[in-house]
DNA sequence: CTGAAAGCGCTAACAC
DNA sequence: GTGTTAGCGCTTTCAG
């Protein structure tokens, strides 16, 4: 192999300006010590010649490495990946990361990392040795893992725990679930339906309560009851069907559900078909994952779409911009909706 | 921040085990040239600190970066994440790349940089210079961009183009378009179809030659007649439709139909649903691309899979093994058909 | 405000 | 075979 060396270096800049390395080392830095005339002199020699540093000198000099690591669970992501089912998460990470990083000066790497195994340990330590980030993402469901975020703010590296309300060592950054359960409701309401059914998650999942207080304090600002319009599942098929009958054949049938899962809103649909129901003209139909199925499916779902993209975005900004691994207030991100063909005014009104 | 210096470097390995750095170096490097005592106590010592070289000092000394950077097109694949269509290419080429880098101790960076920019040159240079990575790998529009191409040549970095056949610097890697034809053709075949009818993709993309030339051989292998049953689209919905009548209504009506893009496959359902025909029952359906849409309709379509994860690991491969961006061979990866729902034995054999 | 010196962790090139 | 020397490109001291 060619010994590969940097073509322009910071010498090469000092020489071009006539100064010394130290002073286009302080224009690289943005630090302010630097007068304006040579400030430009320096600039000018930079964009002359084309130089950029190399993140490893930088590194090595006991600066930065401009580099994040995004830490995610190897099984799921690489099931995810093989299943092909277009669950679209790493891709929103990438999205809202990558692009945050560039607009930074930095570069993100994303690293697989067994979650259950013993030698998690050994890899996130090879992976810190390795590459010394600046900072690493923690994405579920290694943002609640101790054993990692003991090893990060002992090695004093800036983390963002996605998916995470816990306070503690590193930003957590979280959707707003009970806003999104709110703004679904809210939807719902604007189209004239008074009678919302919703069918939550399981207890033991913080979110679900969260979520249920959304639609619960909806329904109380618009004046509308919500006695016998909830159901429970477990996120699964069976429990959604289950679910959806049991507010179907309650004591106030609703005019429209919301489902706290692709799959419980998919058990909706089809119960709904199978009574003869047209949706969205006798049941509208609200689902809180966005993922491909609901979209392809006919009708087209409405969904609340989770903000991947944006949380991420705000992870790297957080653990760039302060690499001291505060504990600090969570970060709540809002949900959006997409509305699509499962929602529309009641028959009643229309 | 605080000053973060390597935990345990390769000064504390070669004091642990009594020995110089330069031997500590070399069995890290897997140099032939150690004593197997040695090479056992440096790997003991290794194991116990649990040192982990810093690839930022290996590249400053003049080895290897250990670094892969993915050179994407940003607009498209914005679009794509934007879109949430469940486009994998991205997917794949990270489940493909990420763990072929994994396996042989290398990352994989992701870039995104214009195609059409002018600054892509400034760009792509930056990224070098900054990262300064063993190799690059190419993603179409990319990997038939002369600029990037000599670019990376005159850096002396080894560099991959996917989905390209042209011969010339840096290795490319592509998908058997031809045998995908083939095994397309011969499922329906071994079904019992024996009218296949072909939608060509238009005639200025090359694959679209391979793929037609690919089913003309299975035909001919299986003494089966193509008279009339090829008809060219560009890959768009309308004139897969068209494409599609233009067969139903021909001469020898087809009882099976592959078409070279989701979309004409899905023009080609909805004609033969308006005509009352059954899938399969009637008409087999086979889809060239296995996008989301493709896996939720129905029936669920049977379709070609392009090896992306595959062809992103060959290129990985090539270029962490052979730094030198020699002229080599294309490498050609077979593609794969999974079966679905739209593909049976035609009704006669039934 | 600017410059000179030292060194980050590692490997190349030589010596031994 | 193994150890020694000299940097890689940059930032940190610390002087001027």
């Amino acid at each position: 192999m060619a010994r590969r060396r940097q073509a322009v270096t910071i010498r090469h800049v000092a020489a071009d300006a006539g100064v010394s390395l130290q002073t286009v080392s302080r224009v690289i830095n943005k630090e302010p010590s630097v007068r304006p005339e040579m400030l430009a002199r320096v600039k000018a020699s930079i964009e002359r010649l084309g130089y950029v540093p190399s993140i490893a000198a930088q590194r090595m000099a006991g600066s930065r490495s401009y580099l994040i690591v995004a830490l995610n669970d190897r099984e799921r992501t690489i099931a995810g990946w093989r299943d092909r089912q277009g669950t679209d998460w790493v891709d929103q990470m990438l999205l809202g990361g990558l692009l945050t990083c560039a607009e930074h000066g930095y570069r993100m790497i994303v690293e697989l990392v067994d979650t259950h195994s013993d030698h998690i340990e050994r890899e996130l330590r090879a992976a810190i040795a390795a590459i010394r980030p600046d900072g690493v993402i923690l994405t579920p469901p290694h943002s609640e893992n101790t054993l990692i975020t003991c090893l990060l703010e002992e090695h004093r590296i800036a983390f963002a725990r996605i998916g995470s309300r816990i306070a503690g060592p590193g930003f957590a950054v979280a959707m707003d679930e009970a806003g999104a359960a709110r703004l679904a409701t809210e939807h719902l309401i604007a189209l004239g339906h008074r009678c919302i059914g919703f069918i939550a998650g399981p207890d033991d999942y913080e979110l679900s309560g969260w979520r249920t207080e959304g639609w619960l304090a909806a329904m109380a600002d618009a004046g509308l009851p919500t006695d016998d319009l909830l159901a429970v599942g477990d996120f699964g098929f069976a429990s959604g069907r289950a679910a959806a009958a049991a507010l179907l054949d309650g004591a106030v049938p609703p005019t429209a559900i919301i489902a706290c899962s692709d799959q419980m809103t998919l058990a909706t649909l089809e119960l709904a078909r199978e009574r003869g129901f047209d949706v969205p003209g006798d049941l509208s139909i609200l689902s809180f994952d966005d993922t491909p199925i609901v979209r392809f499916v006919a009708p087209p779902l409405t969904a609340i779409v989770q903000p991947i993209a944006e949380l991420t975005a705000c992870a790297v900004k957080r653990v760039i911009g302060d690499p001291a691994p505060e504990a600090a207030e969570p970060i709540i991100v809002p949900a959006t909706l997409t509305i699509r063909a499962s929602t529309a005014a009641p028959r009643s009104l229309a």
